[in-house]
DNA sequence: TAAACTGTTGAAAGTCATTTTCAATATTTA
DNA sequence: TAAATATTGAAAATGACTTTCAACAGTTTA
């Protein structure tokens, strides 16, 4: 998303960045949304997470923090344009860092065992682009998501 | 999605089509399942309904149905590939019926006031449909959905 | 065609991710 | 540092969706 962006997207590198991206919009910064936002740059880059995962995640850390403070900083920080929320499985949100490098990267859904694939695609990026320019929108996301039966899967079923 | 489908997705005109769809799978044909499809042809072929919506307008109908009933249809649908499921909101699912015109429509969303404008692009479907066929996937459905703030929400804003 | 079989329905209770409330606490600003 | 206000944790609430179960309806079989 974004690929022609009116701003450019913050890149949160350390600390004192994140500080003034929240402060810039009347948010604070606190150890609690510091902890969520390592935790993604801890994991791959384009690893996704749910709520509940990072929590699990940290209290395993030895963190105090709770569930709803994930929830209300999952917010913000989408707001923000530093995560971005995808829906890969049908019951709950998956996030991950929103970086120039995932902005082209789409899924590829199993709803069978629920893997997930990436894949690069600027080519519907752009696709997009041109929609939301076309029709005054500002872009602010855009998902492509295909779901279906992986090879294992359809071994497994005797499809 | 399905631009190459191995099975040609069903195409449902009149009750007894759905009664066939339906018996082969071993399901039945009741008056809520008819009712229910009745009601997305009646609106524009690119509607999306969400359960709340289709249970409000059928029982405005003076039908008789009741909301499980119509999460329970919707499912059997998606599952015979009678109507598609949409992610248009934060909160809830939409329906749209599921056919060769509509395989090729995504989505423009404003996050603001919930607008939704359709948009046709064969390429996306097209790349969709390259990536599951070289990751040996089934394809099953895709979604492209690009979430944004129209114009007037724009202005309303100030922006 | 009627009985047997089995899928479906409505109503109400249950589930579960997410949100909200509220008092205590932490960050920011003056 | 104090005042102003955002944030937190814990628990309760919300709300979309699912499940349970007994009554009922479509299908099948004899």
């Amino acid at each position: 998303m974004m690929t022609e962006p009116n701003q450019p997207l913050p890149r949160i590198n350390s600390g004192s960045d994140l500080k003034t991206v929240l402060n810039k919009e009347g948010f604070r910064l606190t150890s609690q949304r510091q902890k969520i936002l390592e935790l993604f740059r801890d994991v791959a880059l384009d690893h996704h997470l749910s709520a509940e995962e990072i929590h699990h995640q940290l209290v395993e850390q030895g963190e105090k923090i709770s569930i709803s403070t994930i929830y209300r900083a999952l917010h913000v920080m989408v707001g923000l344009g530093l995560l971005q929320e995808l829906e890969l499985a049908e019951d709950r949100k998956y996030y991950e860092l929103s970086t120039p490098f995932t902005s082209h990267h789409h899924h590829l859904v199993c709803v069978q065992c629920g893997a997930v694939q990436e894949f690069e695609e600027v080519s519907i990026s752009d696709v997009g682009a041109g929609e939301t320019q076309t029709r005054g929108f500002v872009l602010l996301n855009s998902q492509f998501t295909i779901y279906g039966v992986c090879p294992r899967c359809q071994n497994r079923l005797g499809s």
